[in-house]
DNA sequence: TGACATAGTGCTCATTTGTTCACTATATTG
DNA sequence: CAATATAGTGAACAAATGAGCACTATGTCA
């Protein structure tokens, strides 16, 4: 376990976190002494050194601006993850990964994708699924997929409304079905404007 | 639309981008000179001023290490990925981060886990959970905290034996609720071996 | 063929940034 | 009360890094 850092040293390294970021680079000496009104370098690299020393902190000697964050005895760097687009809504007749629709991007472990990499995220909203553990704010991750295997949980396009249920087909028909006894199960008649846009290949919910 | 760039050009984006990605902070106009074999510093500062100008990079003047690429018109907002180790079980009397507990990492988008960042993942085991989104086989992101607000769900030990369950204070009483109507509430005694491990801030699931 | 664009050099200098020393002040601990 | 830890200063200096000039070489285009 890591030696415990000062109170000084933390807001130090939240400070530096913070920084990277915002800018996308890190701080300076001199940028880490003028926002915690120091007149000295050296008072910052003393912490400096006592956080790289206790394992929270990254620095190339006689470098500039080389301070980088370890976390979990790893530096912050990227594994092998994957960017998936979160789109906003789903909607008939584009394409729904334009531009437009995109809200913005979401990083995971590749490994928890599988196969699965031409994939995107989409928020949830209604409570159809609460029994299925998908709650109201998740963000699902979709395969875009035409078709669909009994008892898949789907995204799809009835009309003009995206949904997502559990696709169940039964004596030739298909039932979309909520897992939540509020509401009822969707019979999809032939002559119905019906698509599939996906299936649900991964939830992610977040209490903060 | 941007104008278009030159061959050369998109190398040194590419060096640029690849270099942050691994590093966690940009390169000098000498490291980029280095990288292409080119004698002057000058001959790179031609190429960033090209790109800035064409609306691809960003840079500081008269700073170090200042590059910073520009995506669809914003420069790209730093999101790192942390690796969360995941524990197998959480047991009495051990540092549940003992190397030996670890069954892997998982990386995840920093964003996700707020302030969060000394955190660790565990599988769950158990359905007493389900009716709050939380179902088997989901792994969980535990923040480790040794006491709990009101409603939180959090893992705690009873003795030697983990659980997660909601916790709940009522007229002085600790209790551990589940989310499930087939189980119970736990009353915590007094004199009981308690202990609090964290509590959960994310969930994650996948359908593969 | 000349103008222009692209790509680069050699070099110097200005500025930024990191390093270090000897010192002070305050709090904690044995 | 002395030793130690933490936190900082003032200052000087070394090294890193950015800025910019006058030049060359090559390819493209009108």
């Amino acid at each position: 376990m890591k030696e415990e850092i000062t109170d000084r040293q933390k807001e130090i390294l939240n400070f530096i976190q913070d920084y990277v970021d915002f800018n996308g680079f890190p701080p300076t000496y001199r940028e880490i002494a003028k926002q915690f009104n120091l007149a000295s370098t050296f008072g910052v690299k003393r912490h400096i050194d006592a956080l790289v020393k206790k394992g929270f902190l990254n620095n190339a000697n006689n470098s500039s601006r080389t301070l980088s964050l370890v976390v979990n005895n790893n530096p912050i760097q990227k594994g092998p993850v994957v960017e998936i687009p979160v789109v906003g809504r789903v909607a008939a007749g584009q394409p729904i990964l334009a531009q437009e629709n995109i809200e913005g991007t979401f990083s995971i472990d590749k490994s928890f994708l599988g196969n699965h990499l031409q994939c995107f995220g989409l928020k949830v909203r209604g409570d159809s699924m609460i029994n299925a553990g998908i709650l109201e704010g998740d963000l699902v991750i979709i395969q875009p997929q035409k078709e669909a295997v009994n008892g898949e949980i789907i995204v799809a396009l009835i009309g003009d409304d995206a949904t997502m249920k559990k696709y169940v087909v039964e004596e030739n028909k298909i039932f979309l079905v909520p897992e939540n006894e509020k509401y009822k199960a969707i019979v999809i008649e032939n002559d119905e404007d019906f698509s599939i846009i996906g299936k649900v290949i991964g939830v992610f919910r977040s209490y903060n």
